[in-house]
DNA sequence: CTATGGACCTGAATGC
DNA sequence: TGCATTCAGGTCCATA
């Protein structure tokens, strides 16, 4: 389920409250996408110094080293101080002074990396290639068109690509071109400067806002029950195949691109 | 280097 | 009702 904005959710709703703990246990589950890299008990002892986040990555920075969380398609976490027994799909426990983290992962396309922080471990690897942060200043419209040089892929494979700008994920893929005015179709490389720095803002804005809402959608989340609140997203033509566009009333199209979904109005999208 | 399809895994929805 | 197929908010990896 999660885009960036579910996961900056995420980070906010327990950030606070973890920051400061020492580890007092690691319960480790079912496999999920890649392998821990260290002992659960290593971990123990350790302190949760800051949660950040990096693309759709958690970073829990521990005295020594780095705990990376990737929530894949249908992770969440949850933090509380009496977590119940482990359900058939939580596959993580970090117990710490101040709270379990869990992480509830039905497909298990999740993971929990532990990093050293040096340069030849394997979560260099995950974080190396990411591209600028969405809501960074270096994601720039000028730094974006640039990245969008030499790319003769469809823009929206190259936006879910995530070597180009990071967080950006099917749903708001779709969402963003729809804002932008952009066929999703089109060639990367071909996009005018101006036409770049349109998607460029309704990238920025579309994740800002899904930011936001979920902020308060999810003021309770932390307190729920495992699995996370929903984002009600009111998307103009995401999941909309065949209603109304909301600006033009033109059926909203579904195509495949890449093996996944895109959505878009064949009238205010044309090129 | 870029682009593409397959792989990972479970559950819900759809089709016959 | 049962069983098969398709699809789901991610992304790494092998191959061309």
């Amino acid at each position: 389920m999660p885009e960036l904005p579910e996961v900056e959710v995420t980070r906010l709703s327990f950030a606070e409250r973890i920051r400061g703990a020492r580890v007092l246990a690691a319960h480790p589950g079912l496999p999920l996408r890649w392998p821990l890299g260290c002992t659960p008990e290593s971990l123990v002892g350790r302190t949760v110094q800051d949660v950040q986040r990096r693309g759709k990555y958690l970073l829990l920075q521990l005295d020594h080293g780095v705990l990376l969380v990737h929530l894949g398609m249908s992770g969440s976490l949850g933090f509380r101080t009496a977590p119940a027994a482990p359900g058939r799909h939580d596959h993580f426990d970090l117990v710490t002074t101040h709270g379990t983290l869990r992480l509830h992962d039905p497909r298990r396309f999740g993971a929990v990396v532990w990093s050293a922080g040096t340069q030849v471990d394997p979560a260099r690897k995950l974080l190396g290639s990411l591209g600028m942060e969405p809501l960074g200043e270096q994601f720039d419209p000028a730094a974006f068109h640039a990245g969008l040089r030499g790319r003769r892929a469809p823009i929206k494979q190259v936006l879910l690509a995530g070597d180009v700008v990071v967080g950006v994920g099917n749903i708001y893929a779709s969402e963003a071109l729809f804002q932008a005015g952009i066929r999703p179709t089109v060639r990367a490389d071909r996009l005018s400067r101006a036409r770049a720095d349109r998607l460029h803002a309704a990238v920025r804005q579309v994740l800002a806002r899904a930011v936001e809402r979920g902020g308060s959608t999810l003021r309770d989340f932390s307190s729920a029950t495992g699995d996370s609140g929903h984002f009600q997203l009111e998307a103009a033509v995401y999941g909309r195949a065949g209603q109304p566009c909301p600006q033009c009333a033109t059926p909203v199209r579904l195509i495949r691109q890449g093996q996944r979904s895109t959505y878009f109005c064949p009238r205010c999208q044309r090129a």
